[in-house]
DNA sequence: CGGTATCGATACTAGGAGTAGCATAACTCG
DNA sequence: CGAGTTATGCTACTCCTAGTATCGATACCG
């Protein structure tokens, strides 16, 4: 694949996603203006701008890499649950995080073309994956993104701060018991065979 | 009680309230502005102001308003804390207000004076409430209000719309299952004995 | 060197929150 | 009725932020 012409793009992705994080962990999300997050990454605002459409779409893509791949693993749908849970949680405890995914959650409340990104960018591969790995349906898997996330997020921003292991263990106790009673399907196709009408 | 000297204040709030959703849920949160809203009361932005400290300090008001006080009712602790799911559920699917309440719920996340409002004049009343006819510790009725709220407000914020009736069954299932496992408690302090040191 | 695309810098537009000032309206008291 | 007091309507303003426009300079390809 050969390069495309005129000047590359300087490799500074990062540096944009580490000063976001940065910013909004000491200023907050609303402080943490475009114009100072391109200073705190020593880049000008226009080359941010020329990257991301909008400032939603920076945050997402941000998070995108700051989550990274869920580690859904464990011996059963239970483990892979409970892990998952601990794993959203830590992550949004973490500096800067949780502020911008409440922040960036909060814009896309009223914007329906962030909701799409955020939706489709950040949602959506970990909707996919697990129900692939819990063999759920997508109503049942975005019932769980649902209390979960809504949960971990109604609690960092009532609050100020993330949810702590207490609280964070009775929210996998209770959706993980959720999980295991309604519809248990062990099997894919053959829990509830078909019917000829 | 003498009337204070001056000119008295008219009484608009409850129109101002009913603008307020009005125009939150023809335009949306974002585009529902200080001045539209006072546009659509008929009144000037300037009045607004003397009434309310801030833009959030308004909807907050208006839901406080909206809301009511809610219908703890039932035989036993299960069908109340069912019954005030289900209220929630219904009040947060009513045109304006689901959108008012996660506009404002979103800015307090990053503006401490706006979410001590919140939390002092919207939650507070709810959460006593519910800690007096659950008989449950503050900690656990903090729970479930991040559970419910923050869920109905995760599927409100992403899709848009509000929970279905279904999920909504689903949520009041999983909850009242975690009300009555956990450390149940039917009577409040003889449940637990003091224990001299 | 020519072509192309990015970067930095500055300046700009558009729009919303909240404020200031003033004329006017409404009410109480004497 | 008139003085005092407070609320309202109106206009104009400040401050801040998202996002855009322009232009010279820079980096890479052939």
């Amino acid at each position: 694949m050969p390069r495309p012409p005129g000047r590359p793009r300087s490799g500074i992705d990062d540096t944009v996603f580490a000063a976001t994080l940065e910013t909004i962990d000491s200023l907050g999300y609303t402080r943490a203006t475009v114009d100072r997050i391109a200073a705190a990454a020593g880049i000008a605002k226009t080359t941010i701008y020329r990257r991301w459409p909008t400032k939603g779409a920076l945050i997402t893509s941000c998070l995108v890499d700051a989550f990274g791949p869920a580690p859904l693993t464990g011996a059963d749908r239970s483990e892979v649950l409970s892990a998952a849970i601990r794993w959203i949680a830590a992550k949004i405890g973490e500096p800067g995080i949780g502020a911008a995914f409440a922040g960036v959650f909060t814009d896309a409340v009223n914007d329906p073309e962030l909701r799409q990104i955020l939706s489709t960018q950040l949602q959506d591969p970990y909707r996919l994956a697990l129900e692939q790995v819990l063999n759920e349906p997508e109503q049942r898997v975005l019932f769980f993104i649902d209390v979960v996330v809504g949960t971990l997020l109604h609690r960092l921003g009532m609050t100020g701060r993330p949810m702590v292991t207490t609280d964070v263990e009775a929210l996998v106790t209770m959706v993980v018991a959720t999980l295991n009673e309604s519809p248990a399907q062990q099997s894919p196709t053959s829990a509830v065979p078909a019917r000829r009408s």
